[in-house]
DNA sequence: TAATTTTGCTAAACCGGTTTAACATAGAAT
DNA sequence: ATTCTATGTTAAACCGGTTTAGCAAAATTA
C-alpha cells in the first residue's frame, strides 16, 4: 500500500490542494475556511492516516527541525550524557539531533559540519576539536546558526556555554591542599584547547595561593591518542618511591583517569594512602570504584539545556543580531574517599 | 552571500541543468557528454563551491543516506559504545545516523519512529522496547528496511543481530560454580524482553547443570526504572548475615550492577570474600572498580558492523526476498578478581 | 442600484535537485 | 541523394509539500 500524500486528500474530496495544505497546517481561522469544510478535511487526513512528508516540507519552508550535535566521542560517557540531555531538550521543542562523533579530529568535524550544512539541519551545537578555528570561522560567515560547549576559541566570538574550568580544578587542587597534600601531580593532555589549558591554570593557581612551588616536571602531558601505556609511564614517574614522591594526582579527564587510576591499582598503590586522587568529570565508575573517586561533576542537564535554548534563540530571531550568548556554569567539585575523605 | 544552487552552474555557462546535474553525478560518460565541457562543468562548480542540496536530492530520489537508530539511552554506556560503532559503520558507506533515545517505552519509540518515517530516514535500527510489538509489524507492513539489535520478538519474523544471552549466562553462573561458589542471587529486570528472560534462563541452567536447587527467592527482580534504594533492599536481603546467606550474585545489566556494588560497598561488605560478583556487559567501571569487576562484554563492534551491513544489504535489495538474516553471536566472559580469580 | 468590501476558495509558482523523452546535427550506410 | 545511427544536448515533468496572488460570489456600504 503506499504511502498516502498531501494530493490524495484533494483528489478525493474535490476541493483544492491549497485549501488542504491551510487546514492541516493550522491556517484555517485566518484564511477563513468553512467550518463545515475544515472538519471534512482533518477527518479524511485522520482516515487515511495522512503523514506529511518532512523532506518536502523541509525543501520549500528551507526548516528540517533538526539540529547537528558535533561532539568528540558519543562513546565517552560525558559526551553521552551531555548528548542524552541536549537530545531531550531539543525533543521538547520538536527538534530532532543528529550526532556527529568527531574524535576530536578537525579535520573530520569539518566533514561531518560541511555534510550537515547542506540543507539539512537548522542549527549545530559543537564541541570544536582543536584545530578547527577555520571551520567556526566559516560557519560564522555562512550565518547558520550555531552554539560552542564545553571549549571554545577566545580569539572568535561565537556564542558558548562552557563551565568554569580554572575555577574547577582550582577547588579540587585545594581540596588536595587542605586534606595536607603537597605533592601533587598534574596528568592532563597534549592539546591545544581552552579548557584543557583552564584546569592546568587552576591546578596551577591553588598551588601557588597556598605558597606551593609549582613543580614541572609533576604536570604530565598525555598524548592526545592515549593508550593504557602512557599512563603506566606516567605514574611509574610519578609514584613515592620514585624520586618525585607525589602524594596525589590530579587528572584532568575522566578517560585519563580512568585508565591512571587503574594503572595505580595494577602497580600495587593504595588510594588514597600511597597516592590520593581527584578527577575532572564524573563518570559512573568513580562511585562504584573503591574507594569512591573525588570527582568534578559537570551540570550537564545545564548545559545541555542552555546549549538548546541558546541555539533556538538563534534560530528564531536569525534578523536581529541580539548580541553573543557566552554563559559560563560552575562544576560541583565532589569529595570521596580518594582524597582521604 | 547566498548559497550557490545547482542552477547558477548552467546560467553561468549557457548550458542546461539536465547537463550539469549528469556531469557532476558522474553520468558524463554514459551520456557521452564532452570532455570539454565536462571539465568547464567540474571547475566552475568547484570555483563557485557548490554543494548540492541534500534534501532537494531526496525528495527526487527518495533517499536521505541517513538510518534512524532507536535505542534505549544514549547516555547508558553499552549504547553509547554501540552507537559509536554503528556511526562508524554507516559513515564508511556515507550514511548519517539519527540517534533516538526511547528510554526503553514503547509509546516513545513509537512517536520516534513514526517522526522519522516521513521521510527522514531509508531504514532503521532498533533495540524494540517491550510492549513495541504492533510498532514492529506495523513497520514490517510498511515495507521500510529495518533490523533489531539487543533483543527481538520470537513471534515476529524479523531481521536481528544479538548475543546468546543464555549461553553467556550460562558462562557466567558456571564460572561461579567453578569457584566454588554455591547460593547465587540473581538480579533481574521485571521486564518483559526476551535478552533478559535468557539471561535468567542461562543463569538457571548453569544451576541445574550442575546439581544445584533454584531458588526462587535468590532471583530479584527489579523494577524497570529502579533506583539506588531498590537494589538496597535486595542486597540487604541477599547479604550474608541474612538467612539466604548468599555469597555470590550475577547481576543481569551493568546499570544494575553499578548501583548493586555501589550497596554492597556501603554495606560494608568485601567483594568477592562476603558476596563475589559478575555482571553481563563490561562498562569502564567494571575495569577500575577495585577488585575489578567479573563481566560478560558484548561484541559492540560486531554487532555495529553486521547491523549496519544486514541494513544496507536490504535497502539495496529492497524488491528480491532474500530471506531474513536472524545472526547470533557469541559474548565472552572475562573473569577478574571479583569472582574469585 | 451600483460600488465596495468581505468571504471562501484555488491556480500556479516555487523549493533545488533528478530523470524521462526527445531533438538537432554529423557521420555512416544504402 | 536518402535513410539510418550515433553523438551531444536540452525542455519539461517530477518529488510533495507551502505560499503568493487573485478570482468569483455574497454581503455590505454608498
Amino acid at each position: 500500500m503506499k504511502k498516502t500524500s498531501l494530493n490524495d486528500i484533494p483528489r478525493q474530496m474535490g476541493v483544492s490542494k491549497t485549501l488542504v495544505s491551510l487546514v492541516l497546517n493550522g491556517k484555517a481561522k485566518e484564511q477563513r475556511i468553512s467550518d463545515e469544510i475544515c472538519k471534512k478535511v482533518t477527518d479524511l487526513a485522520k482516515e487515511l492516516n495522512y503523514k506529511p512528508n518532512q523532506i518536502a516540507k523541509g525543501l520549500r519552508t528551507g526548516k528540517t527541525n533538526s539540529i547537528g550535535l558535533i561532539i568528540a566521542d558519543i562513546a565517552n560517557p560525558f559526551f553521552g550524557k551531555l548528548g542524552r540531555e541536549i537530545e531531550k531538550e531539543a525533543a521538547i521543542h520538536g527538534y530532532r539531533v543528529m550526532f556527529c562523533s568527531s574524535d576530536e579530529n578537525a579535520e573530520n568535524s569539518r566533514k561531518q559540519i560541511e555534510m550537515l550544512q547542506q540543507g539539512q539541519v537548522d542549527g549545530f551545537i559543537i564541541a570544536p576539536p582543536a584545530g578547527s578555528e577555520n571551520q567556526i570561522l566559516s560557519l560564522k560567515r555562512s550565518k547558520i546558526p550555531f552554539v560552542l560547549i564545553d571549549r571554545y576559541f577566545p580569539d572568535i566570538e561565537t556564542n558558548y556555554i562552557v563551565v568554569d574550568n580554572a575555577q574547577a580544578a582550582f577547588d579540587a587542587t585545594s581540596h588536595l591542599i587542605g586534606k595536607g597534600y603537597r605533592k601533587i601531580a598534574c596528568i592532563t593532555l597534549n592539546v591545544h584547547l581552552n579548557n584543557m589549558n583552564q584546569r592546568v591554570l587552576g591546578y596551577k593557581q591553588a598551588l601557588i595561593e597556598h605558597n606551593i612551588q609549582v613543580d614541572e616536571n609533576l604536570i604530565k602531558m598525555m598524548p592526545f591518542s592515549h593508550e593504557k601505556d602512557d599512563l603506566v609511564d606516567a605514574v611509574k614517574q610519578l609514584e613515592p618511591g620514585n624520586k618525585s614522591k607525589v602524594d596525589a594526582v590530579f587528572f584532568a579527564t575522566s578517560k585519563l583517569g580512568i585508565m591512571g587510576i587503574e594503572t595505580i591499582h595494577s602497580l600495587g598503590l593504595t588510594i588514597p594512602n600511597d597516592m590520593a586522587v581527584v578527577s575532572f568529570d564524573d563518570p559512573d565508575a568513580y562511585k562504584i570504584s573503591q574507594p569512591p573517586i573525588s570527582a568534578i561533576a559537570q551540570p550537564l542537564k545545564e548545559i545541555g539545556n542552555q546549549s538548546v535554548r541558546v541555539l533556538l534563540d538563534l534560530m528564531k530571531n536569525e534578523k536581529e543580531n541580539s548580541g553573543v550568548q557566552q554563559i559560563v556554569l560552575k562544576a560541583n567539585f565532589i569529595a570521596r574517599k580518594s582524597s582521604g575523605d
